[in-house]
DNA sequence: GGTCCACAGGAAGCCTTGGAGT
DNA sequence: ACTCCAAGGCTTCCTGTGGACC
């Protein structure tokens, strides 16, 4: 790898930067701020990944009154019950509970904490977390301190929450929702060329480059680390020609930033995956996938009903399409297609 | 109409972990 | 130190699926 010699600030190309302002994310800003002023509870955000959501909502809690406790839960990493209302009980009370407890505890003692105090909780990426058993914890959240408590949901899978509880569930919930639109390729590039003035130094991307990323994906996480990749990979000025050569690689890094807190099974799977459309092209049924997987993996593989699980995941993350075959000329399956930039 | 395909995904149970009670 | 209990990770078992083919 070259040295940094574009880049003069790193940070503003980091995925997890907050700039100080957002391009065209002014009308679901307003409706989240009316939301809250008008006392109504609970809101659910959704929309694409890489759409700002997450870095709105982030922004929105930064300018409440330190009155306001806000406790914000990834679920990517805390997809159980239990591990959701260990982070809620820390943000709470400042206090680790470690495990074993049960999770009744645990609740009981964010109720007794959050009766006095404005409580709001940010569930992102909640698709993780009902994948396992999160109706039941939204259901119980939905019914602690009702007054006090505000729930945030964040998704990029569910567009109609309705459908994805229960119905006790949603109807305690009632939360107002706010749409984010996929930004267009036109937006994109404002928003990464405002991260590149930050970041580069003078002169040194070309129009084209920006132009070229923006068309080809209009996530701003994956452009982000495409113009990352790019940088470092430059030493003079980034280009339509570099930008087009570290594709590959930038896309890889993306991967790995977005498996960084699963499991070395989901990065064989990702990585079964990619191998076998190298080999065969796509689509790729599961079967196929599996045995690639158990090569790869040579010892303490997972059972093809648990990785059929992790296979779900890399579907969350967007990081595989699948289309779902419920029997047919092709059994029951799933064909596998691993998504790009 | 019966059989086959190629798993999906639910249910039950095992094992490990860690806190609480005795 | 020992036992009990709950949660989560995981495996095993099993049923269901719907169009193609005989």
């Amino acid at each position: 790898m070259k040295n940094d010699s574009v880049i003069d600030d790193p940070a503003p190309l980091q995925t997890s930067y907050r700039p100080s302002s957002f391009v065209d994310r002014e009308s679901e800003r307003e409706q989240i701020n009316q939301i809250q002023e008008n006392q109504l509870r609970n809101l659910f955000l959704h929309g694409p990944r890489g759409t700002g959501k997450t870095h709105l909502l982030l922004d929105h809690i930064e300018k409440l009154p330190s009155s306001i406790n806000t406790c914000y839960i990834p679920c990517r990493r805390c997809s159980t019950q239990y591990q959701a209302l260990k982070q809620i009980y820390q943000s709470v009370t400042g206090e680790n509970p470690g495990d074993g407890h049960h999770t009744a505890k645990l609740q009981r003692e964010i109720q007794d904490r959050t009766t006095d105090v404005e409580t709001l909780i940010v569930l992102d990426d909640v698709d993780f977390l009902l994948s396992n058993d999160g109706d039941s914890l939204l259901y119980k959240l939905s019914r602690t301190n009702p007054e006090n408590l505000s729930i945030v949901i964040i998704s990029s899978q569910t567009t109609d929450l309705s459908q994805r509880l229960e119905e006790r569930t949603y109807s305690s919930l009632q939360p107002s929702r706010i749409g984010f639109e996929p930004y267009s390729a036109g937006e994109t590039y404002q928003v990464l060329g405002k991260r590149a003035r930050d970041s580069l130094k003078p002169e040194t991307l070309h129009r084209n480059a920006l132009t070229y990323i923006a068309s080809t994906t209009q996530n701003i996480s994956k452009g982000l680390t495409w113009l990352k990749t790019s940088a470092k990979n430059t030493e003079d000025r980034i280009t339509e020609e570099s930008v087009r050569q570290t594709q590959r690689q930038a896309y890889q890094d993306y991967v790995s930033q977005q498996l960084r807190y699963f499991t070395q099974h989901h990065r064989l799977l990702h990585q079964a995956i990619e191998e076998l459309e190298e080999e065969h092209g796509t689509p790729i049924n599961t079967g196929k996938i599996y045995d690639r997987y158990q090569e790869l993996c040579k010892s303490e593989s997972v059972s093809n009903r648990r990785l059929s699980d992790f296979l779900k995941d890399l579907e969350l993350l967007d990081l595989v399409e699948a289309k779902y075959h419920y029997g047919g000329r092709k059994g029951k399956t799933r064909e596998i297609k691993s998504s790009s930039f």
